[in-house]
DNA sequence: CGAGCGTTTGAACAGCGTCAAAACAAGTGG
DNA sequence: CCACTTGTTTTGACGCTGTTCAAACGCTCG
């Protein structure tokens, strides 16, 4: 999955060209461009279920994924946002591992996940694109445990504002989720995501124009914060 | 397997590059079988370190190995305790992601690399195997993330001890590793792992006849903390 | 204007970390 | 066999960080 754990893809945009079976191609990895077809999502819409049957492989076209895994008692794990650009449900076992939802209304790419499982057997190079994938989001979720196991609350802030200021232009970044996604996200509650947000505009490190928006004022101090 | 003899020095690999078809054969997976060799490990010795070039795939012979990634002051996070059978270290990247580092005295199977990734180009089912091995280890690393955002430390340790058992006989569990590695595994410190143990012994869902050994009195109990 | 939602702020609390010391085990050398 | 060392584990007292509970604030949209 690809996701916003800490390091990034690069957000490659291109439009959905046209394939001889009247599907646009959906480029999933560089050398592994599949037919699909385009879906719109509503606020906070499901667009797969964790447990669920992993029939498809979906790529952001515009708009902020979400994927969470949930316990039983409620608590919430949203395991990586997904932005314009990033693959994200595809598995290699039966069912999807977490759910995925929009953030806020988006389009995604749908892609039958047995063309591409298909594609990887004929040709190596689509296979260790899909590996690729894997160890891609490996590495993610490596560094999101380091983070929730040994850092405090202000380092898992600065680290995901980096990360998302690394996926935007200049120093501004518009946070597309909740305080509540963004808490669930770092292991910590919203008050404390907001208290942190404010302290860190006291330092000067950051200014917030609206609560969404966010200027990174002082990267240097900000990499700091991060390990 | 365990034929070679003694005193491979660890850096000392000519033999793997002179003489491929005497080696024997170290199973990486269902399919995917290469010729490596094998290597003793002492206590705490560093098996290949984070940053290095990623040119081997091993699998534990015998022994546990720890994955470790360390932070610039110090800090640590075990990422996983490898155990018989265990394939780890294998990347896509050209470094390694984490440490490995021998637990106890152990025995562990190297492949080269570039075998496996040639192997997986020609073959289907090779590349599949190799999707299978990255995705098993997500997995793994997101139930860990799960652990980490939202559990207590009795959760913590109790679905560590459950996990461990999953791959023991019976109710008894001889760990292998102290309380330090345990702890920068779970995002503790010793001391609260220790309290942990203490208090699940009090609470008579666990007994320890000593540090190391734990024999689990209550599956049920521990499972209800586990999520 | 008021309703509803998301965000911020405050005060009291709890859990885990920190520091310090004691208990314990295993190995070494006299 | 004992004294001594070294490393690991356990236990205790205390403080800090983040949570909990509660209330106020500030949007946006009827």
């Amino acid at each position: 999955m690809h996701g916003l754990s800490v390091s990034t893809p690069p957000t490659d945009l291109r439009p959905l060209t046209r394939s001889a079976a009247s599907q646009p191609l959906v480029h999933l990895a560089d050398g592994l461009d599949l037919p699909g077809v385009a879906m719109p999502f509503l606020r906070n819409e499901e667009i797969y279920g964790q447990d669920e049957p992993a029939e498809f492989v979906y790529r952001v076209l515009s708009g902020t994924v979400r994927t969470c895994r949930q316990l039983a008692d409620g608590r919430r794990q949203v395991e990586a946002f997904h932005l314009p650009g990033d693959v994200f449900g595809l598995e290699c076992g039966a069912v999807h591992y977490a759910s995925a939802e929009a953030v806020g209304d988006c389009e995604v790419a749908l892609v039958r996940r047995a063309a591409v499982e298909s594609a990887a057997h004929r040709d190596g190079t689509a296979a260790r694109a899909l590996w690729l994938l894997a160890t891609g989001d490996l590495e993610r979720v490596r560094r999101l445990t380091l983070t929730l196991a040994r850092k405090g609350a202000t380092e898992r802030v600065a680290s995901f504002l980096l990360a998302m200021a690394a996926r935007s232009e200049g120093d501004v970044v518009d946070l597309s989720m909740s305080r509540n996604d963004l808490a669930d996200h770092r292991g910590l509650t919203i008050e404390t995501v907001s208290r942190t947000f404010t302290q860190l505009e006291r330092c000067r490190m950051i200014a917030l124009p609206s609560p969404r928006r966010v200027v990174l004022r002082d990267r240097r101090a900000l990499a700091a914060l991060d390990g």
